[in-house]
RNA sequence: GUGGGCGUAGCUCAGUUGGUUAGAGCGCCAGGUUGUGGCCCUGGAGGUCGUGGGUUCAAAUCCCAUCGCUCACCCCA
């Protein structure tokens, strides 16, 4: 309850919670490896203009949740809400198009979004994510879900959910557009009040209104795929054969529709089982359209984010045990103030040699050291101790059964793997 | 931005219709063992009762405001 605490909607995360991130990191890290996708480092704030054009002016991230500050040189910075558009401003930027495509990238990091913080949800947030820059081909799309598929089945999770839908082009998302209107135009006193403003905006996202009376209204809507141009047929046709061919199961959502503009043909949506309203634990697609939004050459991409934050707590939902427990090969006791020096190149002398040691520091008494060791969890507990100074030895306990031993310092100093201090296992 | 729940020790919580120095368990520190952990016993430290104001002889308790946490809506990862 001291002065000032961590910002709203932000968390510090300590020892005992790290190694969980770690290990969703690695296995990220492997995956994406193994599919060709390298790791890819871009700012935590870009120019707020790159945002306003790549995810577009009338979105929600846009219109009221970026944290965006004008710095000392006049200019408008926004912290990244997300990580696709910072890619792709990258790619064009050092030409990337230019080596062998299609690019194939991959980032994790913090995201920040100025939003009421709840279960799964912060201010500032985790994502990792992967990008394949420069194909078409729909192999790409069925490539990108597979990528996220193989990360969450290595990580453990179970039971995930995949939906997934097509967006069109802007030679056919247009028609639909118009289709939908017709169809609601005689329904609109009928819609709640943020569903009529979203008619004239942006009609497309009253498809996944949450609204029971919405909901009643949209049960002869048509569907997007109705509308598709020959070209998003057969994109998206392919996109599932091949996901059928693997085997993969998926499920058809005509209502899916992503919040970000950017989006075309295939979108895509993981979802976690028994999580309650944040159960999208990641969301993807195709965006052939951003690169020339921000200025770039057209260039096709496919790509997806991930929550982190979600994962994590669809693992502890799922039971999954990832805190490692703190071991250490061993703790240096001292006894009686002579015996410091030589306990101090004790320890050193092992850290040399690749053993994991704490040592004594508080002059407490051998009975408090020996708790604290407990505590740590060391496997033995080496005693310098005035006595045994002039013999020129040590006592070494095994903490596990108490089983003690005298050597000879210059062993422990000289040769400590002979001495068998490696953690017990179990 | 809207609505609900909750703020008492490091943690989990108790605290009667408002009534003296605000408690418990766990954890922490020390002692019991002047050189031996886990179990046990004893002692100790640790609290602006979220914050500010009001009512009252008297407020952790009642009222108002505010901040924070949390859940949901919205939206999204």
């Amino acid at each position: 309850m001291s002065g000032i605490s961590a910002p709203r909607g932000t968390k510090d995360i300590l020892p005992g919670e790290v190694e969980k991130w770690q290990y969703m990191e690695d296995i990220v890290r492997r995956v994406c490896a193994r599919y060709g996708y390298r790791e890819i480092r871009t700012p935590l704030f870009e120019h707020t203009e790159l945002f306003q054009r790549g995810i577009g002016e009338a979105t929600d991230i846009v219109e009221k949740e970026m944290y965006t500050f004008t710095d000392r040189g006049g200019r408008s910075i926004t912290l990244r809400p997300e990580g696709t558009a910072p890619v792709v401003r990258a790619y064009l930027e050092h030409k990337l198009y230019g080596s062998a495509q299609p690019v194939r990238l991959f980032y994790h990091g913090p995201m920040f979004r100025y939003e009421r913080p709840q279960a799964g949800r912060y201010r500032q947030f985790h994502q990792f994510g992967i990008e394949a820059l420069g194909s078409q081909d729909p192999l790409m799309d069925t490539e990108t879900i597979l990528v996220a598929l193989t990360i969450f089945e290595e990580m453990g999770l179970e039971g995930l959910h995949i939906e997934v839908n097509s967006m069109g082009c802007p030679r056919c998302r247009p028609m639909y557009r118009e289709g939908l209107k017709h169809y609601l135009k005689g329904r609109l006193d009928r819609l709640c009040p943020v569903c009529r403003t979203r008619y004239e905006l942006n009609p497309v996202r009253i498809l996944d209104c949450k609204e029971n009376t919405c909901r009643e209204e949209l049960e002869q809507v048509p569907e997007i795929g109705d509308y598709l141009c020959p070209e998003c047929r057969d994109h998206f046709e392919l996109v599932q054969r091949y996901l059928t061919s693997l085997g993969r199961p998926y499920s058809l959502n005509p209502r899916l529709v992503r919040g970000l503009d950017y989006y075309t043909k295939t979108v895509f949506e993981v979802i976690a089982p028994g999580m309650g309203a944040q159960r999208a634990v990641a969301g993807g697609g195709r965006y052939d359209g951003l690169a020339e939004e921000c200025g770039g050459r057209a260039t096709p991409a496919v790509g997806f984010a991930a929550g982190m934050d979600r994962l994590l707590l669809a693992l502890e939902s799922q039971g999954k045990e990832l805190s490692l427990s703190r071991e250490l090969d061993a703790f240096v006791a001292i006894v009686g103030d002579k015996a410091r020096m030589m306990a101090l190149k004790v320890a050193v002398a092992l850290r040399d040699h690749g053993f994991r040691v704490e040592m004594e520091t508080e002059g407490r008494s051998l009975r408090a050291q020996l708790k604290t060791a407990d505590r740590l969890g060391a496997a033995h507990v080496i005693i310098i101790g005035e006595e045994e100074l002039g013999r020129n030895a040590a006592v070494i306990r095994n903490m596990e059964d108490g089983g003690q031993q005298e050597v000879p310092l210059a062993q422990l100093i000289e040769s400590p793997e002979s001495l068998s201090l490696q953690k017990i296992s179990g």
